[in-house]
DNA sequence: AAGCGAACCTGGCTGC
DNA sequence: TGCAGCCAGGTTCGCT
């Protein structure tokens, strides 16, 4: 599961194969992801022209020549493989081949391009989901109109957040975790950011506000680490764990820059810090900290 | 309204 | 080897 970075790399993959294409066909294994797919899904993007792929926070949205949107959520398990076998297509689809480890018995949706290449989508637990929205209706669209602001776009900022924090008795790591607070924070990036800002995962969220619900100490700190930790990660192509790859199948390297996430048990890696990284449970999932440097 | 837990679904790993 | 149990990057739903 893609979070933001991985979702990122994901769409920068994407991005070069679809943009300027035509989609021949559609295939689909079953009618449904998480949700059902659309009416009559495959023939609405028969014959659309792709005109450019962007992302928001956990979507990819592939803009298309009618003016309609497919949005792509990617769960915690899917991930796109792409194909160019046929000899008529252009150079830049000649580094990407298809089927890195993917169990094709979860291929739910094959996009045929026109000019032979093999878009699929695959994931094994099936949370992911796709639907095509008219252009005008994305704002009101249910999965986006909640949506909070982008992480790395210039609305984060330390007054945004204690703003929304302010009075909030949730703990901070939920809080980050709401993407109607902030898009595109998962489970992991919120550890990270967390331990880098040196706060506790369990303090109240309303302790990013001051009096007058003004930034505080802890927001100040924290804005930037989100900003930097996401930053770094998509310059490192994504986290690659368990069941995520990029497009071309390669992995990401950033899981190797964890401080936290998965290091349950060792050595905290603050210079002269002698805690150890421990795993509670809040939520329902793995947070993972020091104890002795995360403190405030 | 906010804040919990459960649910959705499958696979991989651990330990008996 | 087998199997039960736990864990997993996300989001929505329904009940306090």
């Amino acid at each position: 599961m893609p979070e933001l970075p991985e979702v990122e790399t994901v769409c920068r993959g994407l991005a070069p194969v679809l943009s300027g294409q035509i989609i021949a066909s559609v295939k689909l294994a079953r009618p449904d992801l998480r949700f059902p797919l659309p009416d009559r899904f495959a023939q609405r993007l028969e014959g659309r022209r792709v005109r450019s792929v962007s992302r928001r926070a956990k979507y990819i949205l592939a803009h298309l020549d009618d003016d309609s949107v497919l949005a792509m959520h990617l769960g915690m398990t899917g991930r796109f493989t792409i194909a160019a076998k046929d000899k008529a297509a252009p150079e830049p689809l000649g580094e990407y081949v298809y089927g890195h480890g993917a169990d094709a018995r979860h291929d739910h949706v094959v996009f045929r391009l026109k000019n032979g290449a093999v878009i699929t989508y695959n994931d094994a637990r099936r949370f992911g989901y796709m639907s095509l929205i008219a252009s005008q209706d994305l704002a009101h669209d249910p999965f986006f109109a909640n949506l909070g602001v982008e992480p790395l776009g210039d609305d984060l900022t330390p007054e945004y957040v204690a703003a929304k924090a302010a009075g909030r008795k949730s703990d901070i790591k939920a809080f980050l975790m709401d993407q109607r607070i902030i898009a595109g924070l998962g489970n992991i990036y919120v550890c990270e950011a967390l331990y880098r800002a040196r706060l506790k995962p369990t303090l109240p969220a309303g302790r990013l506000a001051a009096r007058g619900a003004k930034p505080s100490d802890a927001a100040r700190r924290l804005v930037p680490h989100i900003k930097a930790v996401l930053t770094e990660a998509i310059l490192a192509g994504g986290s690659t764990l368990r069941d995520y790859q990029h497009t071309d199948g390669s992995s990401g390297s950033f899981q190797e820059s964890f401080s936290v996430y998965g290091r349950e048990g060792e050595p905290c890696l603050t210079p002269g810090c002698k805690g150890t990284v421990r795993r509670k449970t809040q939520g329902g999932r793995s947070t993972f900290f020091c104890g002795v440097c995360q403190r405030t």
